[in-house]
RNA sequence: GCCGGGGUGUUGGAAUAGGUAGACAAUGGGGACUUAAAAUCCCUUGGGCUUUUGGCCCGUGCGGGUUCGAGUCCCGCCCCCGGCACCA
């Protein structure tokens, strides 16, 4: 390190003294007509006048970027192997749909990523950090439709864009392990997968309502409605009746559920939502008995108040019903009610805007443990997917059926009485729904709810007429889409042999590319008639493929599992490969997907896991969900105009720029408001860093006056040197990345008012340790701009060679500190001490203050006024007066 | 309605274990340098009062409480954001 300071010298006088710069002498093709036309940027300004010294390159990152770029590829440096000498850790960003241009959001979501993955190589970390596309889905179909463009090669033509994009931003992925969805390599397995499940149970074939989308023409599943519209093209969702395909996700609710509690690192509101989301309840299964003796299980949480029920209530798609009405007079009103019902949509039916309505059907139904008949209704707001699809309507303790009764006069019953036993039927004005004592309840009269609730269980099961149960929201997962550009569903339908899976050998079925997509209709593969039929592969008779498409969120409930192993051609990933690197250790995206993508990545990793081939039955360890980037407050859009272009960024600024922007601006997991002035000021910090660091500091500011201010040593220079490490390593283990940055600008602050130090007051070897950690902390922020830096510093290898920097615990320790002396909490003066001093001689220290002198007076006119003296070492003296 | 999360200067945000509120930036103001501008560098930037090179008071959504000491803990409210929402 002796000739640093020559190194410096020579770089500042001489233009050219890198190999790379002379290859590339100059900024990239693409780039320069939106570099040439900007307004006035400083690169102009540091190189063009020659103010700062003769031979000045100032800092070009755009030239430094391309250079190292270049080099990462050319060396591949950031491809890994499986190296069992090394701890892994495996990095992952939600991978994106190619949409065909990179927007901030990603470049702030991958930043975060490509920070942590080279921070953890910097620490000796085997790092798996690999980036693909999620390539299947209806946008493809629409720019086909829109623009006629055909769906593959609109797809790989944005690929290939975003990932030039992806390289532009410098992030250190490990581009041989790329996978996209959309290919036959990768599509293969997605098919194997359900293949997989269908061998173990878990796929099937039904018909039922479904949620169909008009826009997309498809169905979708539950997860991807919110508030009765399409979560991608936000239509109103319509109920149709279809032959569906469905994974048996709800087979899993119990441990997708349960299992939330080993997942430590994941926030706890995305937990919260997943359990909302699953929907437990506990509760029993009751059999009432229509006229005939018909068994009319209902669902109910309430157990204890069986002997309140005045009523049961049927879904109208309950099929018990059309039995019921059958040639009497109640048929015609019944059958009125139910089409109204069934005419209205989704949104409207399940909103708790809609008035309960209801009819009754002419039937009494027998309560299994009071023997009492009842009047059997059925009613809109009655779920036939939930449950039996029958409740038993409690008015008395239940407020939707309180509303109910009372609107069509049915009789209400008080079978939970309150504490103080004020309940009385003629001044209840709402059901009682808390917990209380048993009232009128037969053989439970006196038990507590929830003791009501085992008793009145356990009798049910004694006497074959109920049973406990566990029911959830969550339904099974409908995989079916009857759409073009995805993965095909790999079963064949033979006359004869019926529903036959493809075999393993078969696959994949290929999707056929050059199809010509129209707006308005089904996929053109149900039309296609090559595709369509087939050979059985049992009996060999002709017959037909399915020609739906499988759901994307089927294609990236697993691709975390193929980037272990991306080019096995034998099994979607080999056996070892997941062993080493799975499961992955940080997963960073958007909230977006914290009940959908996630919720089947979960699902997906468990029925591999049951079937022995990966590791871990959870898929991601830690989960970071980020911040959206907005403007105004509001989310970039189109149509607002508000977006903010990466590669406009890039070509004013540089990566490095963006990058150091982004993650300083907000922490992670908060919304990032965009700034103008803000990445103005990430380019000033970039600039002053490349001059304190290469010397040009000095030439830099010619007739300033004056020293550099507050007291600044080089005890000081390397005191900040090595809290700056310390910091900024705890910042970036606590995912505090915006704190990193600026400690790391207080530490370049520092070095700054050092280098206006009188040049023999200054110490070379401290200035050098300085400014080598400053470089070596900004790598994983600003990595262009580190590498070139520690290359120009003469340091040996690579910035990331040199791995994390350590702190010196001795060093880091302040000598003198700063106490604060108070008189009954409020802060009176401010003594500097020694460190470490003990509490006698900071009291004393204290009372000698002046402040404190001029307050309470000396000695022990002082000491009279005392009641209590509070100190905190190295922080405080509270001097507590009598009062 | 229920479940999460939050409310701190003009703005983005700090304060990690109850111990200096406002780190670091951005803006605004002043200055140095310059023919000039840009760039750079320095000082300053929560509010109010004041007897003004010193000092006082107020201040982290609101009202209480605990404590020597509260942005941080407790109780009660208000508001904002996200999720769920007739799930029996």
């Amino acid at each position: 390190m002796a000739d640093d300071k020559n190194r410096d010298k020579g770089h500042v006088g001489e233009k050219h003294n890198c190999p790379a710069c002379e290859d590339n002498g100059g900024p990239r093709p693409k780039l320069k007509a939106a570099v040439s036309s900007r307004p006035v940027v400083s690169r102009d300004a540091s190189v063009g006048n020659g103010k700062a010294g003769p031979g000045n390159q100032g800092y070009n990152p755009w030239q430094i970027e391309e250079k190292w770029q270049a080099i990462w590829r050319d060396n591949e440096t950031y491809v890994v192997d499986e190296d069992l000498e090394k701890p892994k850790f495996y990095v992952l960003e939600m991978f994106p749909y190619p949409s065909g241009n990179l927007h901030v959001g990603h470049v702030r979501n991958y930043t975060i990523g490509d920070v942590v993955s080279r921070y953890k190589r910097a620490r000796g970390f085997n790092v798996l950090h690999p980036m693909g596309w999620d390539s299947f889905g209806l946008p493809a179909e629409n720019a086909a439709i829109d623009r006629g463009v055909r769906p593959d090669e609109w797809t790989w033509s944005n690929i290939a864009h975003m990932r030039e994009q992806l390289k532009r931003m410098g992030f250190s992925y490990d581009w041989s392990r790329e996978v996209t969805t959309a290919f036959p390599e990768y599509y293969k397995w997605t098919q194997w997968l359900f293949l997989l499940l269908y061998e173990r149970g878990l796929a099937y074939k039904k018909t039922a309502p479904a949620n169909w989308c008009p826009t997309c023409h498809t169905v979708l599943a539950n997860e991807q409605v919110e508030q009765g519209r399409c979560w991608r093209c936000d239509s109103l969702v319509e109920k149709r009746k279809m032959d569906q395909w469905f994974f048996k996700i709800a087979d899993y609710a119990e441990r997708l559920l349960a299992d939330l509690d080993k997942l430590d690192g994941w926030p706890e509101y995305v937990k919260t939502m997943q359990a909302n989301w699953i929907g437990r309840s506990e509760g029993a299964e009751i059999v009432f008995r229509g006229p005939n003796s018909e068994e009319i299980p209902v669902f109910t949480t309430r157990q204890d108040t069986i002997y309140g029920v005045t009523y049961l209530v049927l879904a109208p798609e309950h099929p018990l019903v059309e039995k019921f009405i059958q040639g009497t007079e109640y048929e015609a009103p019944v059958r009125a009610f139910i089409d109204k019902v069934m005419r209205m949509s989704e949104i409207d039916r399940t909103s708790e805007a809609l008035e309960k309505e209801g009819i009754f059907t002419g039937v009494y139904a027998t309560n299994p443990v009071s023997g009492d008949k009842v009047p059997v209704w059925i009613g809109n707001y009655v779920i036939y997917e939930y449950g039996t699809g029958a409740v038993m309507g409690v008015p008395g303790h239940d407020e939707r059926d309180f509303h109910f009764a009372k609107k069509y006069g049915l009789p209400v019953k008080i079978v939970i009485q309150n504490e103080d036993k004020s309940l009385s039927l003629e001044e209840m004005e709402t059901a009682y729904v808390d917990p209380g004592i048993m009232v009128e309840s037969g053989p439970f009269t006196g038990l507590g709810s929830e003791e009501g609730r085992a008793e009145v269980t356990r009798f049910l099961e004694e006497k074959g007429i109920g049973r406990g149960k566990v029911t959830y929201k969550m339904r099974d997962w409908l995989i079916s889409r009857q759409r073009y550009w995805g993965a095909r569903i790999p079963v064949i339908y033979c006359p004869k042999c019926g529903t036959v899976p493809v075999p393993e050998e078969d696959l994949p079925v290929v999707l056929p590319l050059g199809l010509k997509v129209t707006s308005g209709g089904p996929s053109p593969l149900a039309r296609h008639e090559a595709f369509a039929n087939t050979a059985c592969p049992v009996c060999g008779e002709a017959a037909k493929r399915e020609t739906d498409t499988m759901d994307t969120f089927v294609c990236s409930s697993w691709y975390f599992f193929r980037f272990a192993s991306p080019h096995h051609t034998d099994a979607a990933f080999a056996k070892e490969d997941v062993d080493y690197w799975c499961p992955v250790d940080l997963y960073i995206g958007g909230v977006e997907h914290a009940v959908m993508h996630l919720l089947y990545a979960r699902f997906i990793t468990k029925v591999l896991y049951d079937a022995g081939l990966v590791p871990a039955d959870e898929p991601f360890t830690e989960l970071r969900p980020q911040g959206m980037v907005v403007r105004d407050g509001a989310k970039m859009s189109k149509s607002k105009g508000n977006v903010v272009s990466p590669d406009e960024m890039v070509a004013k600024f540089g990566a490095d720029v963006l990058r150091l922007f982004m993650m300083f601006a907000a922490p992670p997991e908060k919304d990032l408001e965009w700034s103008d002035r803000g990445i103005e000021g990430a380019n000033r910090f970039l600039h002053r860093v490349w001059r304190q660091v290469t010397g040009e500091f000095e030439n830099d500011r010619p007739g300033v006056e004056g020293g550099p201010g507050d007291a600044v040593s080089t005890e000081g220079l390397l005191r900040i040197t090595h809290q700056s490490i310390k910091k900024v390593t705890e910042d970036l283990e606590r995912f505090a990345l915006n704190t990193a940055v600026s400690q790391l600008m207080e530490l370049s602050n520092y070095i700054g008012r050092y280098l206006r130090l009188p040049k023999d007051a200054q110490d070379p070897e401290a200035l050098a340790e300085a400014r080598a950690t400053l470089v070596r902390l900004l790598s994983p922020f600003a990595p262009h701009l580190a590498h070139e830096l520690w290359e120009r510093l003469g340091c040996s290898g690579t910035v990331e060679e040199a791995g994390w920097p350590e702190y010196d615990r001795e060093l880091v320790a302040e000598r003198i500190v700063t106490v604060v002396v108070q008189v009954d909490g409020k802060v009176r003066d401010r003594i500097q001490v020694e460190a470490g001093a003990g509490d006698e001689e900071l009291t004393a220290k204290a009372l000698a203050s002046d402040r404190i002198v001029r307050l309470l007076g000396a000695g022990s006119e002082a000491r009279d006024k005392i009641a209590k003296v509070v100190v905190v070492k190295d922080k405080l003296v509270n001097i507590v007066t009598k009062r």
